[in-house]
RNA sequence: GGAGAGGUGGCUGAGUGGUCGAAAGCGGCGGUCUUGAAAACCGUUGAGGGUUUAUCCCCUCCCAGGGUUCGAAUCCCUGCCUCUCCGCCA
């Protein structure tokens, strides 16, 4: 949520930042809110105020003896009158609420301008995409020539978008969740967390994927009205919601391991084959709350963060400052980490990094008490996945495969797939 | 799932329907004292919002949402959560 004295004080300017991203902000509807805002909420202040008095004025009369008829006559009508005018205020102050949270975040100056992700602006590479003498198969075609990978099983489960893995491909990918977390906890000074998978609508509001993207949520069914986690953000996040941080204690770094479930409605028939875009997949999640004045330099190295662990793995990469149309609606600023997958020919998205400055924070009431002020000023959240496993998976069975069908262990995960090199067709 | 108890400021904890945003203690901050520190003593110490250049002033908030009342932390209803006991269970 922006800032509402944005709104109030320099509409204009920030619907000029707004329609960057492609927002358009209709300043007309606001204005008129706005000023029904003051209107009404002055003259509620002042009818409480009167009422306050009145009463006390009572209470002491009552206290002395006197009698407190005429006081009473005076009250008479005046409740009805209140109650009014606090319902005509409530409503107005709902609309304007409900308006704020529709709106996305301001962008940094350095997203570049541009519509959609053909605008996206490559900032480095790194690693070379291998040159192969024979045709690569797909994660698919290898999956199945190993007997590791299983859609259909899965279709029968469940239905669409799901994936059965087996044997040492299955071990490889619980390996890989192991060596990330590993490393972002022993090298990036991260603190690990266990969370819950399922959310309440409250902590979706937090991280903005609520109001405005209900139906990309799984909710459940049931008394209450819970949703299945898009991310470990969520949670992860919403962990410091309504708190007060020690300025100690921040910048504060989490990283936890959890399933992602997405309803990837509105997409149907994109990335319909194999792993890239399922219901349900595994991410390892960096989170960190900081000070204001540190969050681009804490961007930078969060990004670093989730690169480390493409480069332990030898896995080529690109990395994406993405334009004003493709940053999401909570991040001022991200930075998307490609990934070369040889079977596609391009590199497509492992990991997304973004500030969303104080937007997050806004929503969540996560402040932290500045010594200078002295008074609890609202942080900075950042997150970034560090990485999506399961396209993580897909990477090194594309980038390691052989012309045999067998996939080669990167060797940063040998030690903890004990010892094996190769995933073969004839393994248990 | 059954029975009971309870949710009050950073924490512990009092609160009769009427100057209660809330006693007291702890903690925090400032000061006195001290070479320094501790102790002791004194003072101070919640958040959000409106109006304002600023001060002043005003409003809201005692788990959440409703209700009763001139007036609610206090009474009533609903929900959520916590604790104790019993049952069930990984």
């Amino acid at each position: 949520m922006l800032d509402p004295r944005l709104i109030r004080n320099e509409l204009a300017q920030t619907a000029r930042l707004l329609k960057r991203r492609g927002f358009e902000l209709d300043c007309k509807q606001l204005e008129q809110l706005e000023s029904e805002r003051k209107s009404l909420q002055v003259t509620t202040e002042q009818l409480q105020n009167e009422r306050n008095t009145t009463s006390k004025a009572i209470g002491q009369a009552k206290a002395k003896g006197e009698d407190v008829a005429p006081l009473l006559a005076a009250v008479a009508d005046f409740g009805a009158q209140l109650k009014q005018n606090e319902t005509r205020l409530a409503a107005v102050q709902q609309q304007l609420n409900d308006l704020l949270m529709a709106i996305p975040n301001t962008l940094h100056d350095s997203v570049p301008d541009g519509r959609d992700e053909s605008d996206n602006e490559e900032v480095r590479r790194w690693g070379t995409p291998r040159a192969f003498d024979f045709e690569p198969l797909d994660h698919v075609d290898l999956g199945d020539r190993l007997s590791m990978m299983d859609f259909e099983t899965a279709t029968k489960l469940t239905g669409s978008r799901f994936v059965v893995m087996s044997g040492a491909l299955a071990k490889l990918h619980r390996a890989l969740t192991q060596f990330m977390l590993n490393v972002h906890t022993k090298e990036h000074g991260y603190r690990e967390v266990y969370v819950p998978y399922i959310v309440n609508s409250e902590s979706l509001k937090g991280t903005g994927q609520l109001p405005k993207f209900a139906e990309d949520q799984f909710a459940i069914g049931g008394e209450q009205e819970y949703y299945l986690i898009p991310t470990a953000e969520v949670p992860v996040t919403n962990m410091m919601r309504g708190n007060i941080i020690d300025a100690q204690r921040l910048p504060t770094k989490f990283v936890a391991h959890t399933p992602c479930f997405r309803s990837e409605a509105g997409s149907y028939g994109k990335d319909t084959r194999g792993m890239i875009r399922q219901h349900q997949f595994e991410k390892v999640e960096m989170v960190q709350f900081v000070k204001p004045e540190s969050s681009y330099e804490a961007l930078e190295q969060l990004t670093r963060n989730a690169e480390t662990i493409l480069q332990k793995l030898e896995l080529p990469y690109r990395v994406l400052n993405l334009c004003a149309g493709d940053v999401g609606f909570s991040a001022a600023k991200t930075y998307d980490i490609e990934v070369w997958l040889p079977a596609q020919n391009c590199y497509r998205e492992i990991s997304s990094c973004s500030n969303y400055e104080d937007f997050q924070a806004r929503r969540m009431k996560i402040r932290w008490r500045n010594p200078d002020s002295k008074k609890p000023e609202l942080v900075h959240t950042l997150n970034g996945s560090g990485l999506a496993v399961g396209r993580t998976l897909v990477a090194i069975m594309e980038n390691y495969q052989n012309e045999d069908g067998s996939v080669r262990v990167p060797k940063a995960l040998q030690h903890t797939m004990g010892g094996v090199k190769v995933l073969a067709a004839d393994m248990p």
